[in-house]
DNA sequence: GAAAATTGAATTGTACACAATTTAATTTTG
DNA sequence: CAAAATTAAATTGTGTACAATTCAATTTTC
């Protein structure tokens, strides 16, 4: 009555998403403590990293650059309203539209964290060149998912 | 009166933690329609990948495997539990550990998972090979950041 | 140009993540 | 062996994710 062993595609540790999922949460932790003394937790940081970039976006486009929806975006940039980093506003010429822009102290904000990448390059331990090769996949793999036929 | 550029190191597109969190995202994203069907979200299906290779387990092993913790296993295990694939016991030997066992619907699920893997590895329209490297380069990046002075 | 379709945010509801605290059970120590 | 320390789950509270719906503002179409 030998229950049949589980086949290997289904093991854990042969899955490239648990890898992914694994690294992902491990790397927001090392980020963790880094953003705790700017008040910003890990997804308001890669906001901030977009306004700074570039300001003036809407919720549309803020949400295409990091691939995430107006249900995820809507709270958390009210999040950064109160914090006082961003303002938000109705577009003129388009009320359906609504305009994120950085305060001076989002702004600001930039300087303090300039330090960021470099204090995490050091705590992954990882050489530059691994770092940005590894990058370079993953964004590739994103890539060929999401021009898939399975995501549209 | 000109703005200053933002560095580089603060671009999103430099960031490796950026590539990370949008792969995995998207990697989750492949799995639910293919996980619909079974009732379960990607991290309850990642508990029954654990289970299914080792069946009775307590929380925190399995929060040990999977790298996460009671805040976030015990409303999911007893969503497994309402599900009907898995069953909560107290531990005769040691009362403060709950063992957590497949059911026979738990166990049978297993067949209907077993052509997911193969079916996402065409979805991600990425060569084996190149899934397996990219999978061990991720596990050493998550082995090298737990096992960092910063991560203890 | 008004009805119909589309679009962009917001809202609602469910399910993670994770820090921090609480509770109960076990171990360790004086 | 009893008080103190430790451990394992559960609970509480905050903040994402994301599907689905709603609502208001535009566009399209007839």
């Amino acid at each position: 009555m030998k229950r049949q062993p589980t086949p290997d595609q289904l093991l854990l540790d042969q899955q490239l998403c648990f890898a992914l999922y694994a690294a992902s949460r491990s790397v927001t932790g090392l980020y963790r403590p880094l953003l705790e003394p700017l008040g910003l937790t890990y997804p308001q940081y890669l906001v901030m990293l977009v306004l700074w970039e570039q300001d003036g976006l809407t919720v549309r486009e803020l949400g295409q650059r990091l691939q995430l929806d107006s249900g995820t975006l809507t709270p958390l940039l009210k999040r950064l309203q109160a914090a006082g980093l961003v303002t938000r506003q109705r577009r003129k010429q388009d009320e359906r539209e609504v305009d994120i822009r950085l305060t001076d102290a989002g702004l600001a904000l930039r300087d303090q964290a300039s330090g960021i990448p470099e204090c995490l390059a050091q705590c992954m331990q990882l050489p530059l060149d691994q770092m940005q090769s590894l990058r370079d996949e993953l964004k590739r793999l994103t890539q060929l998912i999401q021009h898939s036929p399975n995501e549209d």
